[in-house]
DNA sequence: TATATTGTTACACC
DNA sequence: TGGTGTAACAATAT
C-alpha cells in the first residue's frame, strides 16, 4: 500500500535512473488507465482510441527530466513543458529495467512480499502502461487492482488539476509546525484522530500503515475523537510523524500488499511495524495482544496496553 | 461466491 | 458554508 514513504522511495529510485532518457516506445494495455489533460479519470472511463493515441504521440520522443512528489502523488517532469501524475492507488507498482538488471534477472521478478510467490515475467498480464527508452532500457507500470492511473498534463495546466489543489503541509516540510497541526486537528473537533491524520488536507501523504504506526509511538488509540484529545498527546502525535515517515524512507518503504521497489525488490519497513498488521499478536514493547477496530470504514491495529 | 482490501470522492444532513 | 458521517467505486485474490 504506497504511502509517502513507499512513493518517496520509488521518486527517489526513478528521479535517478529515468534522468535524462528518451521515451522511443509507449505501450498503452489499459485504455482505462490513461489520460491527457487536468480533468479526472472518471469512473466510467471510456476506452477511446484518440485518447490512447494522444498519450502516446505526447510521451513519445519526450525526455523524462525529473521525478518528484507531492502526497502520493507522482509527478514525472517531460521535456517540452508536459508533465505525467501517476497515482499507485492500492497495487500500482513500477519495475525499471536496465541492460545491467535483465541480465541479472532475466525478465523474471518475485513481485509479491510472500515467501512462496511466483516469479513473474515482464511485462505481466497485471502491466498496463510499457515506457521503451532508446537505450534499450524500460520501465513498466504494473497495477493489479487497475486503481491507479496516468495522466499527461501542459504545464499550463497544472493550475487545473483538481486532486493537487486542497493537499495539505507536506509532513517532511519546515512549513508543518506544531501549530499548524494543532489548528487543522481542532478544526476537526468531532473526528477520529486516525481518519484525521490519513486526510491529505489536514497533512499529506500519511495512509493506514503510518497512520497506526505514528499513534502507537504516540500511544494513543486510533479511535480517539480529536476533542478528547491532550494537548501533549497531540504534541506526541506531531513528534513522531516525521521519525516514522522517515524511517519508512530509510527502509525503502513497507512491502505490505503489493509494493516493491523499482528493482522488484521489497522494501524493509514492515519489520519495523509495531501495530500496523498485528492483529492478534504480541505487542513488541509490552507482550500484549495487538486488537483492531473500525475507524471511518477502515481498519485500525493498535496495543491496549501500550496506547490509550 | 461473498468478502475484504484502500485512497479518494460524492452526497446527504445538520 | 463547512464539518461530519456514510457509502460508493475501482478490480481482484482468496
Amino acid at each position: 500500500m504506497p504511502e509517502l514513504p513507499e512513493v518517496e522511495t520509488v521518486v527517489r529510485e526513478l528521479n535517478k535512473k529515468l534522468k535524462g532518457r528518451l521515451v522511443k516506445v509507449v505501450v498503452v494495455n489499459s485504455p482505462k488507465m490513461v489520460g491527457v489533460g487536468p480533468a479526472t479519470l472518471s469512473p466510467k472511463r471510456q476506452i477511446e482510441v484518440e485518447k490512447v493515441k494522444r498519450f502516446i504521440g505526447t510521451i513519445k520522443g519526450k525526455e523524462f527530466v525529473s521525478v518528484t512528489r507531492r502526497a502520493k502523488l507522482l509527478i514525472f517532469n517531460l521535456s517540452g513543458s508536459w508533465s505525467m501524475l501517476v497515482h499507485l492507488k492500492m497495487t500500482g507498482q513500477f519495475i525499471f529495467e536496465d541492460a545491467k538488471l535483465q541480465e541479472r534477472t532475466q525478465g523474471f521478478y518475485r513481485l509479491l512480499n510472500k515467501p512462496h510467490a511466483p516469479l513473474v515475467k515482464m511485462p505481466s498480464k497485471h502491466t498496463h502502461v510499457v515506457f521503451k527508452f532508446t537505450d534499450g532500457s524500460v520501465l513498466y507500470f504494473n497495477d493489479v487492482r487497475k486503481f491507479g492511473y496516468m495522466k499527461l498534463v501542459h504545464d499550463k495546466e497544472m493550475g487545473q488539476v483538481r486532486e493537487l489543489q486542497e493537499f495539505g503541509p507536506e509532513p517532511l516540510n519546515k512549513n508543518f509546525t506544531e501549530l499548524c497541526f494543532f489548528t487543522a486537528v481542532k478544526k476537526h473537533n468531532r473526528r477520529q484522530i486516525k481518519e484525521i491524520l490519513m486526510d491529505n488536507k489536514v497533512v499529506a501523504g500519511i495512509g493506514n500503515i503510518y497512520s497506526d504506526e505514528i499513534l502507537f509511538h504516540a500511544r494513543v488509540r486510533p479511535n480517539r475523537k480529536a476533542v478528547g484529545i491532550k494537548n501533549y498527546e497531540l504534541s506526541n502525535i506531531y513528534k513522531y510523524i516525521k521519525p516514522v515517515l522517515l524511517k519508512g524512507i530509510q527502509a525503502k518503504g513497507s512491502s505490505v500488499g503489493d509494493f516493491v521497489r523499482t528493482d522488484g525488490s521489497v522494501g524493509q519497513m514492515g519489520k519495523y511495524h509495531f501495530v500496523y498488521g498485528k492483529r492478534g499478536r504480541k505487542c513488541k514493547k509490552c507482550g500484549t495482544i495487538i486488537e483492531s477496530i473500525k475507524v471511518g470504514g477502515r481498519t485500525g491495529s493498535y496495543c491496549p496496553s501500550c496506547q490509550k
